[in-house]
Formats: C-alpha cells, sequence, structure tokens
DNA sequence: GACTCGGATACA
DNA sequence: GTATCCGAGTCG
C-alpha cells in the first residue's frame, strides 16, 4: 500500500461549467488505492470549497506541480461510482458536449452532491472504555447521571445507539462529560447488509404466457452479453409481462435488474405489480422521493440490497453491485430526455451502459420511436413484436369522425355524443382526451379581437376557470382576468375554444347523471389525488374521464370503452419535424385505453382532415406502415434516423445579442462544416423566439455521420466557450428531440 | 457557477 | 472622495 510521493497528483472534476479537470495534491498520509476514479473529494476553489470527483491519477501536472493546492479530504472510503458508471459519465461528457463535473453532480444524489456525509449508512454506538469498564463509582464523587449512564453501558457490553440511550434517560451532556474523562467512547459501526438473493424469488406465480411473448422472451434470456432488443407490442398486448420473467431470468443468474419508466408512467400500480410479484426487495427512483429517501434507495441498489430498481430517467445513474439487465419501458417516451442543462437520453444511455457491463438492454414500446425501428430493421437491434392482445381483449376499433360542416356541442359532434350517452346507460365509461389544460386556450375581445399575450413569452394567455386568472403555459407568468379589453376598451371578452376545464363543466352540464372526472396536471397536483381519481375510476361506475396526455399513459381502465379525441388537427401541422411521429404515438397510446377488458374498445377521432395521409396509413395498415412512410420522408429529408441532428441554443435578454453571437458562430463554423460535410443551417429563431424575457435563436447543425457532427461539434463547443460573453446563456443539444 | 477585481459612473 | 454597478477574468 503505498503512500502519495510527488509524483502522485489528482485530477478532479467539478459541478462548475468548465470543460476541464482541476489537479490537486493528495493529503500527504493518503493511501494511494484510496484515489480510485470515482470517489468523492472536498477541495478548495478559489475562496470555496467544492465536492468533485476524482477522474484520474497522473504523475505530473500541466499545471505545474508547484502551483497546485492540496484537497481537503477523501469523501469516501469506497468511489461512489463504480467503474462502469464513471466510464458511463465520461462517455456522456463526450458526447453531449457537456461537463464533466456536472454530469457526475447528475449522477449523484443531491445530498451526495452537497453534503459532504459518507454515502456509506454509519452508526455510531457509545460504549465503554477499558478505563470505563474498570473505574469504581466510588471515584466519580457526586456525578449521579454520569453514574448512572455507566451502569446501563456495563448492561451493555456493545453498546447503544443515542436514541436508545435517551430511552434510559441519558443526555448527550453526560456522555461528552464521560467522553472528556476518557470514560466512554464512540464507536462507529456498519449495520449488516442484507443481501437481496434468496432461494424463492418470486412471490406470486407468473402468468402464462402465449406463443408470442413466450417467443419474445426467449431470446432475452437465452442471450449472453450485450444485446439490445427492441420489443414492439401493441398496448395491452403483455410486455410487463415479458419484462417480468426476463427479470426473474435474470435475478436467477444472481444479478439486479434495472427498469426505466417514463416519468409519468411511474404510477403506484407500477411498482405494486413487481412488488406483488417478486419476493425480492423492489425500489423506486423518481422525482417525488425526497433527498433522503433517494440516497436511501441508492444506497441499497449499490450495495446490492435490492434486486431490482424501478425509476424513472435520473435511475439510469443508478449503482448497481451486480446489474445484470436493463430494460427501458415505453422507448418512445420524451421524458427520457432531459431538456435542460445536461440534455441527456437516458434510453440511449442505457444502451451504452449495458454495453459496457456487456448485458442485454431491452428497448419495449408500442410506438417505437423512428430511430429504433430503423435500428432494429438494420439488424443493430433484435427485433421482437407482440401483434395480439393477452387474454380476451380485443384491438380497439377506430372511427375517423369528419366534422367539416357539422353543428358541434361544444366541440362535439352529433353522433359522439350518441355514443357516450349509451355507452354510460350501459354502465360503462367514456375517456375523452384534449391535449390543452386550462378553460380556453385564448381569452379575445370579440369586438376588436384583441387578446392577452404573455409579457415575458410570445405566446397568448391560457385562460383558467377555478382559480380564475390567465396563466402563460410557458413561463409560469399569472395574471388577474382583465375587465376589459386592452385595446378598445370594451367589456365583451370571451373565452375561444376549448380546454380540460370547459370541457368538464360542459360535460357536466350535457350528461348531469354522470360523474365527469378531470385529470390534468391541475387536478393532480397533490401526491394522493391522482390516486383518489384513480380509485374512482376503478371502482367502475359509469364516468366521463376528461384529461391531457396524464390520462394516455400507463393506466390501465378496463371500463372504457369508448376513447374520443375530440381535435386530432393541431398534431397534424405542427411546425416540429417530429410532431407527426409523437402525435401518431400519442393517438394509439390514447387508443390504447380502450377496451383493455372483455369489451371492444372504439377510438372516434374528430378531425377536419378524413382524408390527411397519415391518419390514413396509422388507422387503415397501423404503426409499423405508418413508421415506414414516415421513415421514407425522413430519408429524403436526411433527417433522423437517416442523419444526426445538434442544435446550438443561445438566449440573451438583449433582442440582437443571440442571433449576432450565433450569426458569428456560424461563419466560423462554416468551413470545417464543409471540409467535414456537416450542413449549418442558421441562426434562426426557436419556435418559441421569445421565452420567460429572453431571446432565443439556434444553429442546427445536421451530418450524415455521428463522426464528422462529433467533431464539428467539438470545435464549436471550444469556439463558444471562448467567446461567449457572461451575459449570453447558451446550451448544445445533441440528438434533440424537440427544435423548440 | 461563484467570486473578485477594476474601471466607469453617479452623487454629495 | 466614496458608493455602486457592470463586465471581465479566474478558479488548480
Amino acid at each position: 500500500m503505498g503512500k502519495p510521493g510527488s509524483h502522485t497528483i489528482i485530477q478532479v472534476a467539478l459541478p462548475v461549467p468548465l470543460r476541464r479537470t482541476f489537479d490537486y495534491l493528495p493529503k500527504p498520509d493518503t493511501p494511494v488505492n484510496l484515489l480510485q476514479p470515482g470517489t468523492r473529494v472536498k477541495v478548495p476553489f478559489g475562496k470555496r470549497q467544492l465536492i468533485g470527483i476524482i477522474h484520474g491519477v497522473i504523475p505530473h501536472s500541466s499545471y505545474g506541480d508547484d502551483n497546485l493546492k492540496t484537497i481537503t479530504g477523501l469523501l469516501d472510503e469506497e468511489a461512489a461510482f463504480g467503474d462502469e458508471l464513471v466510464t458511463l459519465c465520461q462517455w456522456a461528457a463526450n458526447y453531449y458536449h457537456h461537463p464533466l463535473g456536472d454530469v457526475y453532480a447528475h449522477a449523484l444524489p443531491t445530498l451526495l452532491r452537497n453534503k459532504d456525509d459518507s454515502w456509506e449508512e454509519v452508526s455510531t454506538r457509545w460504549r465503554l472504555t477499558q478505563k470505563g469498564r474498570l473505574i469504581g463509582f466510588d471515584q466519580m464523587k457526586r456525578a449521579k447521571r454520569q453514574i448512572h449512564a455507566l451502569e446501563i453501558l456495563r448492561e451493555h457490553p456493545d453498546g447503544l445507539h443515542q436514541p436508545l440511550l435517551k430511552g434510559f434517560e441519558v443526555e448527550p451532556a453526560t456522555l461528552r462529560a464521560l467522553q472528556d474523562k476518557g470514560l466512554v467512547e464512540q464507536h462507529a459501526d456498519r449495520p449488516p447488509r442484507q443481501h437481496w438473493w434468496q432461494e424463492h424469488m418470486l412471490a406470486e406465480s407468473p402468468l402464462t404466457l402465449n406463443e408470442e411473448q413466450r417467443h419474445a422472451l426467449q431470446p432475452i434470456i437465452a442471450n449472453q452479453g450485450f444485446r439490445p432488443f427492441l420489443l414492439e407490442g401493441v398496448t395491452g398486448s403483455g410486455k410487463t409481462e415479458v419484462y417480468l420473467q426476463a427479470i426473474h431470468h435474470c435475478l436467477q443468474q444472481g444479478k439486479q435488474a434495472l427498469v426505466l419508466v417514463p416519468e409519468i408512467g411511474l404510477t403506484p400500480q407500477t411498482l405494486h405489480r413487481f412488488q406483488h410479484r417478486f419476493a425480492v426487495p423492489v425500489v423506486s427512483f423518481h422525482s417525488h422521493l425526497s433527498d433522503r429517501e433517494r440516497l436511501t434507495s441508492w444506497r441499497k441498489a449499490r450495495n446490492g440490497e435490492v434486486a431490482i430498481v424501478l425509476g424513472t430517467r435520473s435511475a439510469l445513474f443508478c449503482p448497481m453491485e451486480n446489474l445484470g439487465m436493463i430494460i427501458v419501458d415505453e422507448e418512445h417516451d420524451l421524458s427520457y430526455k432531459q431538456q435542460e442543462g445536461f440534455r441527456y437520453n437516458a434510453r440511449d444511455l442505457a444502451i451504452i451502459r449495458a454495453r459496457l457491463l456487456d448485458i442485454p438492454v431491452v428497448l419495449g414500446s408500442a410506438t417505437p420511436t423512428l430511430e429504433s425501428l430503423h435500428n432494429a430493421r438494420s439488424g443493430r437491434y433484435e427485433h421482437l413484436t407482440l401483434n395480439r392482445r393477452a387474454g380476451k381483449a380485443m384491438p380497439p376499433h377506430f372511427r375517423v369522425l369528419d366534422i367539416r360542416q357539422k353543428a358541434l356541442t361544444h366541440g362535439m359532434a352529433p353522433e359522439l355524443l350518441t355514443d357516450m350517452e349509451a355507452r354510460l346507460k350501459a354502465g360503462r365509461q367514456v375517456l375523452v382526451f384534449i391535449n390543452r389544460r386550462g378553460y380556453a386556450p385564448v381569452l379575445m375581445c370579440h369586438d376588436c379581437g384583441w387578446f392577452k399575450e404573455c409579457p415575458h413569452c410570445d405566446h397568448r394567455m391560457t385562460c383558467h376557470a377555478n382559480p380564475a386568472h390567465l396563466h402563460c403555459h410557458h413561463c409560469n407568468h399569472q395574471l388577474a382576468i382583465p375587465r376589459y379589453c386592452g385595446n378598445c376598451k370594451s367589456t365583451d371578452l370571451r373565452p375561444i375554444g376549448m380546454g380540460t376545464e370547459r370541457l368538464e363543466d360542459n360535460l357536466t352540464a350535457l350528461f348531469p347523471k354522470f360523474p365527469v372526472i378531470r385529470i390534468d396536471r391541475d387536478t393532480t397536483g397533490r401526491k394522493e389525488a391522482m390516486s383518489r381519481h384513480l380509485e374512482r375510476i376503478h371502482s367502475g361506475e359509469p364516468c366521463i374521464l376528461v384529461g391531457t396526455q396524464m390520462l394516455a399513459k400507463g393506466h390501465h381502465f378496463p371500463k372504457v370503452t369508448l376513447v374520443a379525441v375530440c381535435d386530432i388537427d393541431a398534431g397534424l401541422f405542427a411546425a416540429d419535424f417530429r410532431a407527426t411521429e409523437h402525435t401518431a404515438q400519442l393517438l394509439m397510446q390514447v387508443a390504447g385505453r380502450s377496451g383493455r377488458g372483455a369489451d371492444q374498445g372504439t377510438v372516434i377521432l374528430q378531425t377536419h382532415q378524413p382524408a390527411h395521409p397519415l391518419l390514413q396509413t396509422l388507422l387503415s395498415e397501423g404503426y409499423g406502415a405508418f413508421a415506414t412512410e414516415l421513415t421514407n420522408e425522413r430519408r429524403l429529408l436526411g433527417m433522423p434516423p437517416y442523419g444526426y441532428l445538434a442544435l446550438l441554443r443561445a438566449e440573451s435578454s438583449d433582442p440582437r445579442q443571440a442571433a449576432q453571437f450565433l450569426n458569428q458562430i456560424e461563419h466560423w463554423l462554416q468551413p470545417q462544416a464543409q471540409a467535414l460535410n456537416v450542413e449549418v443551417w442558421g441562426p434562426a429563431p426557436a419556435l418559441m423566439p421569445k421565452k420567460a424575457r429572453r431571446y432565443r435563436f439556434q444553429l442546427m447543425l445536421r451530418a450524415e455521420q455521428r463522426p464528422a457532427l462529433q467533431q464539428l461539434l467539438k470545435q464549436a463547443v471550444k469556439k463558444v466557450e471562448q467567446d461567449a460573453g457572461h451575459r449570453l446563456k447558451w446550451s448544445v443539444d445533441v440528438d434533440p428531440v424537440t427544435l423548440d
């Protein structure tokens, strides 16, 4: 065990927006083998003390060995990250062109990022010293409390924890006094780790798989080593059962499993399903946990105390002692991509992590992204399909309802209302989907057409009724409802268009005998609110569910036999080139909510574009054919999956500064871009040019090959880092999922 | 990102 | 002469 000599320099990655590491000297007596990459250290940085991560150990610093400061201390005896996570973070920092220290910071639970306590669970016990065991009480004079404490501790030779001692009426002050006399001492010990492994893993017997499911499961469990699978299964085809059995197989090999789910897909039901199936411990890992809870889950996963981690995006970085399989459910879901700061895609990093560990990874979806389908069709992923709904459930029946020239009641055609009424009277439930929160998307002056725009964004304010106010959904700005027009002073202001709140009101008026349950971000703000709604729905009473895409994900409503999509048209003509893909995915998701019980479900789509080719292909030939068509379109445009994109965004409070800056970058970049065969477009205003008082512009980079794009990005980021002033906020987005 | 420094500006 | 704001530079 060597001591650090003059040839030991530690490179530390710090949580600052700088794309380099900083060199430090270790403390003189630190054993070199403790200086492992991934270990947390506290270091002086300017006037501050920061927590950083050891990146590596080198013999000499290019900064000059004599110019270095010495670290304040090592925080962990064992690296917080395992080797594979260190490599994963480095890979990600490199690929997403994000500062390494910040990547590490994202991968650590908050408590470890900001506090310098150890991640090891250490509890201290008070116990007697040799002197304390031998001392006679007559020597203690009048210290009655101290004698009492010594008596208690003599009865407990292994020592006692502070809280227990409190129960024996021993105060901390007394203990400290005894400690000063050398009669008692604190002894740190680690509670014994309870390893998850046990003979019987299952708490309930697995369902019997149908032939399709068996065919899908077989290659996953037969596989040794790294292999990505795309499990494409229509809603209700029993993907989860395949996951569960694949995981069971993995556990039997003595290995843990990591399951990623979308942000709003991690319902208590999902967790319960896993916990009911397995007798071994399952923990969840998501943003609703407190910092302390997150640390506990993290530690248990790291120590091998749990068999399965079920979590959202950030769970990808959960250290696991012996990970054997990763599953990414609903892989098309946008929430896998972080949309600010470190803009990573957890689905893509899951593939990388699996490759580093040489284990299988399963991406599952009813509506895979074009990228994943492309990878599957080209053989990079193994393509597994489930086309039949499991059990008795039948595929839903789609009906396109042409609403051109039709008289609509609150945006709903007469046929739709008749159908709804019939189903409700037959004791069924109906789901009405509308992807707009609030009462109405705009409050407009009937005399002159004026409406209130958000003072900070290029966007109209959404009208909310309960409580009554105007709300900007982009920057959260809120205002009272104006009493008269800001232009002509007329008092005739009218809500135009339909949101969930208004639809709820209207449906309550139309169907007074049936409850209307609205589910959107505004009605599920509190933790229990959602589960209360869900309980009511699952009680099975006939009712109408009104909601946004929150309703579309992960839930199972056996009594719903009709799903109505009020307005699909908006999604068909959005500016973002991925909008049609996302609309189709959402549509299939919503449709999947119906008829999951024994009755066949119906999906009614109201549209002014009944002949729209997307709708035609999607409904008559299914998602696969639709995806093929859209992929061919993308091929002609050179867009993903036939090309790779990156965005260089910049925003400033000055309307011109960001555009000018990007213009400069674009000029500087152009010659190199041409040499690398990368196209640089822009700068163009972002889809929402003004958001939260800032003016936003972006450069788009497109390449046929990833390496060329990466190489250009590297140069671009270096240049931007050099040139961008402090007033300018900028970011890189590799493989953006939205252009906004 | 947090912090310091120094020059420019404002004010008594 | 002193207080204050802002941009630039630095962090090992």
